[in-house]
DNA sequence: GCTTCTTCATTAACTGTTTAGTTAAATCAA
DNA sequence: TTGATTTAACTAAACAGTTAATGAAGAAGC
């Protein structure tokens, strides 16, 4: 139990540092969450290193450790956070009362509008998904509760209700809601996870990726819609 | 400096290890060059390591360093590869002389049965791009050079063409060639890299998986060209 | 002998994590 | 109102294990 047995200055004015007011609330925690997830979404999770956290968030490397543990539980939660983010809006929209051609419109401005808020969530989410596939299971217990009554099958099974009885109308083509569902999310969140290879193919920069959007924002569902006539 | 102290068996018969016959030709660096694909397709260029790559290679760490210099040098050619199988593709076939509607089947096919036998491709290839997104740069001179005449830029024009004349035709309604290259990209890639979630969400096992790609590769071309519909 | 390929042994730097200690606020005793 | 004590938030420093990278030397083919 080494005390502080010299270096003991005149304990007027100990030079140190700002001490940094101590927070009350949770309000650290979610400071070093924040942090994380700007670190994890640009490095990933295996190029990340919590010195660069703890710097980020302004705070003791110890301190990461204090509130989450270690670097694969606080990665795992900046994770849940982010797909959070991605993935139950859609089967909340798509599982809604207003018929289908409202839904895709809403679907495609959800997703473009949060996207461009967040560009670098679908590049962090995907890799992150690929280089750790556990991850997944985990993510049920989180995800159900916010949108889906009784989690993303019952969704799934009703927009497939939907899109039959409108196909026995004649208004669609008949399609398998997995289908459906798939090139919903294909193009709205692909464009923006493959935006540097994208943006570098088609010769554009920062100004023409911002009015690719536009476009896509407005032509996207006519597009969608379009491809369900019979 | 903790030496060999003890456990030092006699010298005269090393009993170490099959020497693992000398390659003639490039088979190891080869060798090598494929491992690390393996691993960093799994673990991402930040969580591999060094180590795991040699041992898949059967070769010694220090090997890797006389061929390829650095960890990040040889991910950098991993990426290369990688990238190179992911994109070039679509130019040249976009590109062709046949009906875009043929173009669009071809697609449709070639990323599909290529992505069937590469299935972690275009997570790794997102995952990477998002978190080096300076490696995009170094890829130009290694993709114009197989397919595409004069680099993506004149494919572009040349389906842009192409597009606006079918829609003067009265064949096509009128799309940015940007926007139909995204769509196309995304609905093929995407689901790829959003397998993991897809098949969560789907609630649908490997067998699944693959009736939902059978389905996807009989479909996708009709419903793209059904969108095009005026 | 010379060059190319391969291994072993080593190292310096870095990594996540822990330990022990400090400071401020909350709680309690008088 | 005080003053002591417990509790929680936070930090500096060190720890133990890995990591990428190097250097020297052996083996094979020319």
């Amino acid at each position: 139990m080494p005390t502080k047995t010299l270096t003991k200055s005149p304990p007027t004015k100990p030079t140190k540092k700002p001490p940094r007011d101590r927070d009350q609330d949770g309000q650290t925690e979610r400071r070093i969450l924040d942090a994380a997830r700007r670190v994890f979404i640009r490095r990933g999770s295996g190029g990340a290193r919590m010195q660069e956290i703890a710097a980020e968030a302004g705070v003791n490397q110890a301190l990461l450790h204090y509130y989450f543990g270690s670097k694969d539980e606080l990665s795992l939660e900046v994770f849940r956070e982010s797909a959070a983010k991605l993935f139950p809006g859609i089967m909340r929209i798509l599982s809604s009362d207003v018929p289908i051609e409202e839904r895709v419109e809403q679907v495609v401005h959800h997703y473009i509008d949060t996207l461009r808020e967040h560009p670098f969530l679908p590049g962090y989410v995907l890799g992150e998904m690929s280089f750790n596939p556990d991850r997944i299971s985990t993510l049920t217990a989180h995800m159900t509760s916010p949108g889906a009554p009784d989690g993303p099958r019952l969704a799934l099974a009703r927009l497939g209700r939907d899109l039959a009885y409108r196909a026995e109308l004649g208004d669609f083509r008949p399609i398998a809601p997995e289908q459906f569902l798939a090139n919903l999310a294909s193009l709205c969140v692909f464009p923006f996870a493959a935006r540097p290879m994208l943006s570098h193919l088609l010769g554009i920069d920062k100004d023409g990726w911002e009015r690719f959007l536009d476009v896509r924002r407005d032509e996207l569902p006519q597009q969608i819609l379009n491809s369900l006539r019979p």
